[in-house]
Formats: C-alpha cells, structure tokens, sequence
DNA sequence: TGTACATCAGTGAACGCGCGTTCACTGATGTAC
DNA sequence: TGTACATCAGTGAACGCGCGTTCACTGATGTAC
C-alpha cells in the first residue's frame, strides 16, 4: 500500500487523496494506456475504498481528465529536456532547426518510451464540452512548437510563406510517425528502419519548410 | 432484424452468418469505433444467439479482426477512387504528384468521414502474435502508395535520394494529420482552418520530397 | 426411392467478472462559546 | 481551557449492468446403403 504522501501516514485521513489518486491513475495508465485507467483499481493501489475518491473526483471521467493532464505535461517536458540536452550551435539558423529537430525526436521518443502514458495524453474523455475555441491550441506544448518555429522563420532557416499553420504539419508528422511506430503497422519494423524512418521523416519536414 | 444474406431467410440456419455478424460487427465499429464491436450486439443485430457466433469465429478477437479487414480494405479502396476521381493530368510528373495528393486527400477524408472505422483499421486485436516481418507491408494500401511513390521518382518529380522509406513518410503525415483531427486537439479547429492544414501538410511534403 | 444416422448450425440458460456508482454510516477535525 | 457540535473525509455493502464465454441441448441437413 504505497503512498507518496509525506504527512498522515496511516491515519483515517490521508492528507492528500487527490494527488495520490492521480499518480496512481498516472501508474496505470503507464502501464496499460487510458484503458486500464480505472477508478476502484486507483482506489485499491492507494488502499482507499473507492467510494473515498468521489470526494475529490466527480466520478472516472474526472479522474482520467486529471490524469491525462499529467500525461500532457510529462511529453511536453520531455520535449523540452530533447531540445535542453543537445549542443547549441553557434549558427542561429543551425541552432533553430536544431531545436525543431529536437521537438519531433523528443515527441517520438516519449511516445516510444512511454506508450501508456502517451496514449492517454491524446485519449478521448466522454461527457467532456469541447473547448468550442482554439483555447486548446494554448496548451504549453503547442506554445513551445510555436515558438521554436518562429525562430526558424526568424533565423531564415525556414520559408515565411510556410510559417501559416506550420504547428499542425509538424505536430502531424511527428504524431502519424509515432502512433505507426507504436501502435500501427511500424511496429514490427526493425529497430535499425525505425529510426531510418524517424530521420527521414523529420528531414522531409525541413527540407518542405524550407522550400 | 435486417439481414443481407439472400439465402435461407427466416430458416433456422442462417446461411451465411459469418458474413452477416462480420458486416453488423462493421456497422457497430462505425459508430462508435473499436469499442462498439461488440460479439453479443453484433448476434444481437443479426437476429441469432450469441453463442451461434462461435461456430463461425474463435471468440470475440477474430470477429475484431475480420471487422479490421474491412476497414483497412475500405480505407484503400477509399483512397483508389480518390485517385480515380480526379482529372489525368498529360505532364507525366505532374500526374504522378496529383496520384500522390489524391492518396493523402483521401486518406485523411476516410477518416474524417467514417471516423468510426478508421480508427477500427488501426486498432489493437489482443492476443494476437506480431506477424515478426515485414508482411504487412504487403498490404493492398501499402502497395498502393508504393507505388505511387515510384511513379514520383521514375517521373522526376521527386528526388531518388528521398526514396527509401518515403511510405513511412508520407503514411506517418496522413496518419497524424487525420489523427489530429479526428481524435485530437485539432477537432475544435474551424473548417476553413483545418482545409489549410490539410493542404499545407501535404505541400510541404511533396516540397521535402522534391529536394 | 426411402430411411438411419452422423454432422452441422443453431438455442437458451447460466456463470463469473469487474466495472462505475449510490447509500447509509462512522471516525476525525476544527471552530464557537 | 474545555466542551458541544457542525463539517469534513473516510468506510463497506450493495446495486445494476453488460460483457465474453461455456454448457447441455435440439432442430435441420445431407449422405450411405
């Protein structure tokens, strides 16, 4: 009965429910994608009853958005440490496809790495209005993207005239790339065709960006 | 209590169940997806007892996977009239590039329109071995594109060094365009937005392509 | 041509499962006086 | 500083649901002689 809250420890209160659910549900769905996100299972794993989780979710559906906010974040820094880890070069524009190159690798790598959770980052929640606007479209990983595309328009390194939704040709070719990969038919590709796919893919991207 | 089947109406034996459970089971997929296919809805739907389908299918995994035949074979099919449809052009490299923007137009209008088996083409069947090869690449769809792919080369329209693995590339950008929008956060784009998308995705591709 | 009988293709009841959710409840906490 | 009491955060039993699957069965079909 593990719990990674700090205070309570074995009292009738837990302290902090809310959160212990959600990594729990964040377990879960690591191993086993949106599906295996669970309600009573989450309550077992925290050693709760599951009737104790409806005081701080509005039922499953309000578990998993929570879950799957975690989801999103975990591969939006995961993006973020690919583009941190690499060697900045000292040419802007070099630098600029650098970071992009980086985005798309990262984006794959998590999906790779983490299939589970990368699955639940995109998964379908029911009883959910659409956010009707584009507010989605402010999520910090498509801020990132945005941003990191900027740069290559400003630095010369990719065409202006491609710069107009330029977040959805990229985030569609890293995202068809790792679902085949991870989900689809790649999946029985060889390691070694696999990342001949990945780079060509990625290459393909730059080289249309900059034409 | 519809039945397509032309044989054997009303009698105790169907005639043709496989067929028939297999199209109700398409039907279920189609609204609603994967998760609709349901072995004792489909009986249901048919007008025969849910254990009869286990006379024609090993369980609920092998209706799925005859269910995913037809949705990968709609979706090919699909994405061939696309090509057909549309008006020859005389400059053989031009040709073969309109071939190959019919091919990711259809495939990502597959999806938007029959959502329901799209995502039942790409879905998971458990308990079922990796088929370990390559064979599936020798799928109708897959040789479709490779062929197309060919015509581009053999053309001039696109550049021989970008050929290997250019099914991977061009597939993962359809793919995750039609993902995207499907399932994903581009569902709340406006229309208008999401045509552009389309078209600059598959631009900047065939641009990629050519250098 | 007729009949016995193996085989094929259905039936219907039942099982166990695990889920999300609700209910009436009780133990712990903290605040007002 | 102590105590009454409202409120908060849990419990455990139960419900209904629909699923995939199994069982012993029966009605229809077709083939051998």
């Amino acid at each position: 009965v593990p719990s990674s809250s700090t205070s309570h420890r074995g009292s009738y209160h837990h302290g902090n429910l809310t959160q212990a659910l959600t990594e729990a549900g964040v377990a879960l769905a690591r191993d086993g994608g949106p599906e295996a996100l669970v309600l009573r299972e989450a309550a077992r794993k925290v050693g709760v009853s599951a009737t104790a989780a409806y005081r701080h979710f509005d039922g499953h559906s309000a578990l998993k958005e929570a879950v799957k906010d975690v989801c999103q974040e975990r591969l939006r820094a995961h993006m973020a440490a690919t583009i941190a880890q690499g060697e900045p070069l000292p040419d802007p524009a070099a630098e600029s496809l650098r970071k992009l190159r980086a985005l798309a690798c990262g984006y794959v790598a998590f999906a790779r790495a983490e299939q589970g959770l990368f699955r639940t980052a995109f998964c379908k929640i029911e009883n959910l209005q659409e956010p009707t606007d584009l507010e989605l479209l402010e999520s910090p990983a498509y801020m990132l993207l945005a941003q990191v595309l900027d740069e290559t328009v400003a630095t010369g390194a990719m065409s202006p005239q491609r710069r107009p939704l330029a977040e959805a040709v990229a985030w569609s070719g890293a995202h068809g790339l790792a679902m085949l990969i991870v989900d689809g038919p790649l999946v029985c590709f060889p390691e070694e065709a696999i990342q001949l796919a990945i780079h060509a893919t990625i290459d393909v991207l730059i080289a249309g960006f900059q034409h």
